[in-house]
DNA sequence: CGTACCCCCTGGCTGC
DNA sequence: TGCAGCCAGGGGGTAC
């Protein structure tokens, strides 16, 4: 689903709306989405006030005023819709949406109620997102899921340096090396096959090649760096506007989620996009996901 | 230890 | 239009 993109439009969506709204209610609907829900959320939730929605990589953060976090990843199908008075819409929502998750439909999973009257729903129909919460007084470099994580590729302190480190230590091949969380963070199975193509690496090559013996970056890995940054930034752009048209829009699931032009991903068969290269783009498996690139201009 | 796989689950699309 | 088969944006757990 979502990758760091996507997760930060809905960040951008919810925020405005629920920082500073107080839970009056939590509702769960089934014992478990990917894991059982947190012991007793309800009780420890209802009545807190929201500090603000935040993000680290593909996990959506909800402050409490009361120093814990709720974490929810999205999975494959996870979305949020806010619901009541004049707002009714779901920021990020898929090209193929199903219907909006009023808070009674059969994947609305859990439906929080603020004290304003807006309804926050999760809808999942995959059930691969979870929630977690980090308990007041446990600091999120203690907590199992965030502990683990890579730099945040969007922070200004990410660099080529600290990718050659993270991946000096890996003997897979770049595209799977790219994609652990641990590494760098926010980067799914679309955005990583774009990344490799836009810098003309192949996701077959050893991430380790990438680094020199020194262990500092080669051209390449400069590349990716900057490739990195570069797609995922101008897909939160894009999410971005496709957020300001969504604000207010009831019932509207039409909206492509993924404004951008990929140059790879979907597109076997078809001719190399890169200007003067007359390659196909491929597709292959590798660790049981899709893998598209151009073997001409991607070595 | 690091790495490779296997799933969890529903739904949309394609092709017969 | 029915249905089987395939595919999907994630990532934790486990077996090597």
């Amino acid at each position: 689903m979502p990758e760091l993109p996507e997760v930060e439009t809905v960040r951008r969506g919810l925020s405005p709306h629920l920082d500073g709204n107080r839970i009056q209610k939590i509702e769960i609907r089934r014992p478990d989405l990917r894991f059982p829900f947190p012991e007793d959320l309800s009780k420890k939730l209802t009545g807190e006030v929201i500090r603000n929605v935040g993000r680290r990589g593909k996990y959506l953060l909800f402050r409490m005023e009361n120093g814990s976090t709720l974490l929810n990843s999205l999975g494959m199908s996870g979305r949020w819709t806010l619901t009541g008075g004049e707002i009714s819409f779901t920021p990020g929502t898929f090209a193929h949406g199903a219907a909006i998750g009023t808070g009674d439909g059969p994947h609305d999973h859990l439906v929080i109620d603020f004290q304003d009257g807006l309804r926050a729903t999760y809808t999942d129909a995959r059930r691969f997102g979870y929630i977690h919460l980090v308990e007041s007084g446990v600091s999120e470099a203690e907590d199992r899921f965030l502990s683990v994580l890579g730099p945040e590729p969007l922070e200004p302190n990410f660099n080529a340096d600290i990718l050659a480190k993270n991946l000096s230590k890996t003997s897979s091949p770049i595209k799977n090396a790219l994609l652990n969380q641990s590494i760098v963070v926010g980067l799914g199975n679309i955005y990583v096959n774009e990344v490799l193509n836009r810098s003309g690496v192949s996701p077959l090559r050893i991430s380790s090649s990438l680094v020199k013996k020194n262990g500092k970056p080669t051209k390449g890995l400069e590349l990716v760096t900057n490739q990195i940054r570069a797609v995922l930034l101008e897909a939160i752009d894009a999410g971005g506007s496709t957020l300001q048209d969504f604000r207010g829009v009831s019932g509207d699931d039409d909206l492509g989620w993924f404004p951008v032009n990929f140059r790879v991903y979907g597109r076997e068969g078809e001719k190399c996009l890169k200007s003067g290269c007359s390659g196909i783009v491929k597709r292959i498996v590798q660790s049981n996901r899709s893998t598209f690139f151009c073997a001409q201009c991607q070595r």
